[in-house]
DNA sequence: ATACTTAATGATCGACCGATAAATATGCGC
DNA sequence: GCGCATATTTATCGGTCGATCATTAAGTAT
């Protein structure tokens, strides 16, 4: 339809895009940007080539600022998995001058404020799937950095000298974390959620957790 | 390093493999299982080339039994999603002989014997990533077939009039749900659960939604 | 205004992709 | 054992992919 070979940033307009020359820090940073954007949406199966026009510049530039397209997609993990995490959620979870429900509920909230986006939440899913590294790395911080934490707190408030949690308790904390993933899951990339009421479902999730956990750690330590 | 085009089936041995002729509808049934297996565990955009050289034949021979690539797909997906559900599974769960919990245990059992398979996992995301229309209809399945019918028989068991559940209800079953569900996807996807233990999984997480529902129903229904 | 650095483009390579058509050979009915 | 239907292969087409390299032009310093 338009072999036109000047064309090649943008398969709309014909005329010649100006040649927009830009910082290298700042166009890099640009191409990452756009580029963890592109992969969630597409998949990091798709094009550089597609990647390029949707950047409104030719494939080959992106060459210039990332030797390859399996650097660019580390950039992407990395900015994705490493950089959103904040170190202030541990210390909401230690806290021990509230109630630990109370630290719960404010953990998830800002907990699923980073990790409900469809970025993260699509990268998340496509780099588990391709079996990265990376992903299982996260799922070692999740244990360690967050339930591991909430169930020796939950132990300190009850009282016990022993604070590590046993695996049976560690694996009932992944259920609740499990369930408020999946809503986001539902709500985000299979927009299938009935309520959007994501307070909700963390308030219920927890307390069915604080529920049932006491349970659990008498049952295994039994 | 190997160019004979006389190699095309297999690269690994020189001689070449002899030309098995098989069945329509049996060579057909083979492609189609192997095809649910490599594009579980390769995704879907992985070439056709490659399929064809795991079943030890050429690439043309499976557009004479799959119009494209994308029909195989199809059929790749109906063989997932309809033909393993088991229409027993509503039979288990609203059969008011036996007490709720000990239906749930019993389904979620059975469910998950089918589920909790790499191939069904790994297709299941591979298509909600893509955006796939059966994978909507197949959550609106587990609402309408699994997750109604289970709040319907507690707010029996319970002695309600209305037996029609709440939106609030139905979100919290959801979680429940996608606990579970996403003990499937660590044990199996990311190869991260620390007990192998399914049955211990299932019943905590059924445990503490039934320790929470009525609390749940009562709050909606206020 | 001119020169220089380098951001950005144009052209292209070899490999691989889905798909088609012609050639081949396998196994069954007779 | 022979002939034939068709399962299977060989060859190939047009298109796309990641990546490289030579060329061009935008902005800055002088």
């Amino acid at each position: 339809m338009n072999d036109d070979p000047a064309d090649a940033r943008t398969t709309l307009s014909k005329a010649a895009a100006p040649r927009r020359r830009m910082a290298f820090d700042e166009r890099r940073e640009e191409f990452l940007t756009k580029a963890i954007e592109f992969f969630a949406q597409e998949g990091f199966e798709s094009s550089t080539r597609e990647l390029a026009r949707r950047l409104g510049v030719t494939q080959p530039l992106l060459y210039r600022y990332f030797p390859s397209k399996n650097d660019l997609i580390s950039e992407v993990y990395d900015a994705v998995y490493v950089k959103r995490w904040r170190e202030e959620w541990g210390g909401i979870l230690t806290d021990r001058s509230r109630p630990v429900r109370a630290r719960l509920m404010e953990f998830y909230i800002a907990y699923t404020d980073v990790v409900f986006h469809n970025d993260w939440m699509r990268i998340f899913l496509f780099s588990g799937l391709k079996g990265v590294d990376i992903n299982r790395r996260y799922m070692g911080l999740v244990r360690a950095r967050i339930l591991e934490p909430i169930l020796t707190e939950l132990r300190f408030e009850a009282g016990l000298e022993d604070l590590v949690p046993t695996d049976e308790e560690v694996e009932f904390a992944w259920i609740m974390h499990g369930g408020i993933f999946y809503y986001g899951v539902r709500t985000l990339i299979y927009e299938a959620s009935i309520l959007n009421n994501k307070a909700f479902v963390i308030e219920t999730a927890i307390d069915s957790f604080l529920g049932q956990v006491a349970q659990v750690r008498d049952d295994a330590t039994r």
